[in-house]
DNA sequence: CGATATTAGTTTCATTCGTAACTATTTGCA
DNA sequence: TGCAAATAGTTACGAATGAAACTAATATCG
């Protein structure tokens, strides 16, 4: 296998280029499983996941937990609401804060998605022994801290 | 850390997910360094990464080596050749076939961004030992092998 | 109290992207 | 040969995306 070892770089080994395929090729093949049967988009799934998890978060909340920007939440839950997915109030002390919760028909979608993707994260973890499962698990805590902004 | 064993998601534990918010910070952290200097998109380089390892490569040979689609790489060309740091013709054979490789232009242009793009994954390398770096590349091997159509 | 700054979320607009349809050329085979 | 099928690449079009401007509500501080 070629090395980037002169000035010259073998796009097969270079470590992003191969995350990123990867995790295109995991998350397409996923939202293939549930996007024409639920209608639903992957930044849908994504708020309705955290919303699943836990309730009466606001959209910046939302935001947060699902690494998405605050404009793509607020896309993503105008259609859920469109859809009545999910339930919105303001909080009351501050009427600018939305308090996002799933509605019974929500929930019930939520309970249908989340065997189809755990079945996918299933169907490759199966594939690896517990040692490195563990390893994985390891990189990927360590890999989130590193810091990369020049 | 809460664990996947009921009917519900942790999305920060959900590998897909991780793979996903790790990918796309990595890509744009590189992208950062060089799509403003070198008014370069991130399909736009991976064509150019691709031809600087082996030139004379037809567009559909280019879509496989990139993983991107040949409407992708159809339009990257095209940006590219406006910018002339490509140079096309056509196979005599098969009229149909380009012939595409950098012109002088964008071969100064790779040598820069090489560098940019290996010293960022260079920055990520380094926090990992040697067995890591091991155990990371053989996982990918790993990963990128499984067949997940359902 | 009242002006200014900050925060939550939305809208707008320009760009990007993917799918499907299209053109041109070549291949295969009756 | 010659016509249908396949292949290389492009075009067209609707949906998705991101950055920046905007609205409304709240916080800060003189």
């Amino acid at each position: 296998m070629k090395k980037n070892i002169e000035n010259a770089i073998c796009l097969a080994d270079f470590l992003p280029y191969r995350l990123s395929v990867l995790s295109n090729r995991i998350s397409r093949a996923i939202a293939d499983g549930y996007e024409e049967k639920f209608q639903l988009t992957l930044p849908e799934w994504r708020v309705m996941a955290v919303l699943g998890e836990e309730s009466d978060l606001s959209a910046a909340q939302v935001a947060e937990r699902t690494a998405m920007d605050k404009v793509a939440v607020s896309r993503a839950v105008n259609k859920l609401l469109e859809a009545d997915r999910l339930e919105r109030h303001f909080s009351p002390e501050d009427k600018r804060r939305s308090v996002l919760a799933l509605s019974n028909e929500g929930r019930a979608i939520y309970n249908e998605v989340i065997p189809i993707a755990l079945g996918y994260e299933g169907k490759i973890l199966d594939k690896l022994s517990a040692v490195e499962k563990e390893a994985l698990t390891s990189l990927l805590d360590k890999l989130e801290t590193i810091q990369l902004q020049a």
